[in-house]
DNA sequence: TAGATTGTTAATCGATTAACAATC
DNA sequence: TAGATTGTTAATCGATTAACAATC
């Protein structure tokens, strides 16, 4: 069979994908057979031809009038984002958010399969958090290569984040989600994916602010419920 | 004085915004007056002219040749995303998320400051995380009211968000930050923002997917470190 | 058949990058 | 002065939206 030229979808493009699997998990509980991206856009608040082009990057193909197949669009969605096949991957840092993404079992639904923590703090090294074991970093490299895990979560504090990629790309590592909030240096071979949660936070005090500043510039005029 | 029209700036830029002040902060150690876009650029992998577009948005203003006064920019930096005034927020659903939340101290130096969680079960409700008191979600609106919290932070799971969502519009709450992957229906004279994990995550298993896919393609030839 | 929906091509929109004059 | 840098205008790029033919 000839190779899908699936390549390079768009970023915005990927980041919806989640939120269509679970409008369409959601869907499935009522057992529709099909669904139309118009529906699906509906749900969403998006525009019906971006739903069309996001669905159609996955390689399905609906049919006019009806839609979509519903399981096989879930699996399509599922396939192309890669969480069909579930995956091993280790964590390096086991403070508030480390514990917080050992315990969120949701991540197993997204093929992600975190095994183990790991710290450098001997207060945490030997325990479990949210049953998961927290081992010693010294053993991370070892480890990852033994049993060829090839995602990375780092989520220790921008002091030791840049020794910490290292030690990951070190261990054979090939894809890394960073939450420390820092630019990170890392061989061009290795992926690397940036959580900053103060961005958002940036936008939505800004948005506060700024609207606040219209509030008082335009006097209340009616119905504060 | 006028009132500046440094609304609506772009979300992209907003998002950057935290990074230059990160990347400031870190220069600020070795004390140099002047900083140029030029330099935050590079540490920042960032083309020079966005950074100074962004910065401009902040209404400061540059001196040709030696670049920008670093105290002032940080205080523009920081007034434009509102963080130069302190705001406090309550955050509803102390579960693994919400504690790591509450937890983390960081927020301080971004304006923000969660006083409170709230919670519905009952062995949670009258402890403390993070040296932060768990009260029932029932004294939420009366204590929104009365202390005239803006900020709200939804950190339970999605079967109640939308329930939770209305209690805090009940309660006043004019900007909710989402952690709950679920699209809210909240009146328009809210702001959201969406706090979505899994959409990281779908843009990196999938690199990584497709990645595996150009390796076996393209026969390996060379440089396996 | 009529109508809803797909798939695709064209137009628009917004953000990034390039070009360049002004300036310290 | 020469050179680096700002501020601004124009060009490019990429993503979203609109238009429309094909189809079940």
């Amino acid at each position: 069979m000839p190779a899908k030229k699936t390549r390079n979808a768009p970023k915005p493009s990927l980041r919806r994908m989640p939120r269509y699997l679970r409008c369409l998990q959601r869907m499935a509980k009522e057992r529709p057979e099909w669904v139309s991206c118009t529906h699906i856009a509906e749900q969403l608040d998006l525009d019906p031809t971006l739903v069309r082009k996001d669905l159609a990057m996955t390689g399905i193909t609906g049919r006019p009038k009806t839609g979509y197949l519903l399981a096989e669009l879930v699996e399509a969605i599922e396939h192309f984002v890669g969480w069909d096949t579930p995956e091993d991957a280790f964590l390096i840092g086991a403070g508030n958010m480390g514990a917080a993404l050992l315990g969120f079992g949701g991540f197993q639904r997204h093929g992600l399969n975190i095994v183990t923590g790991f710290d450098i703090d001997p207060g945490k090294v030997g325990t479990k958090i949210h049953g998961k074991e927290i081992l010693h970093i010294d053993q991370f490299v070892d480890m990852a290569r033994r049993m060829h895990v090839e995602i990375g979560i780092i989520a220790c504090g921008v002091a030791s984040a840049q020794q910490v990629a290292d030690t990951m790309v070190e261990g054979g590592i090939r894809a890394i989600w960073n939450f420390a909030p820092i630019k990170l240096q890392i061989p061009e071979n290795v992926i690397i994916e940036y959580e900053d949660l103060s961005a958002t936070l940036a936008v939505l005090s800004r948005k506060l602010a700024s609207r606040r500043q219209l509030d008082a510039e335009a006097p209340v005029c009616g119905n504060d419920l």
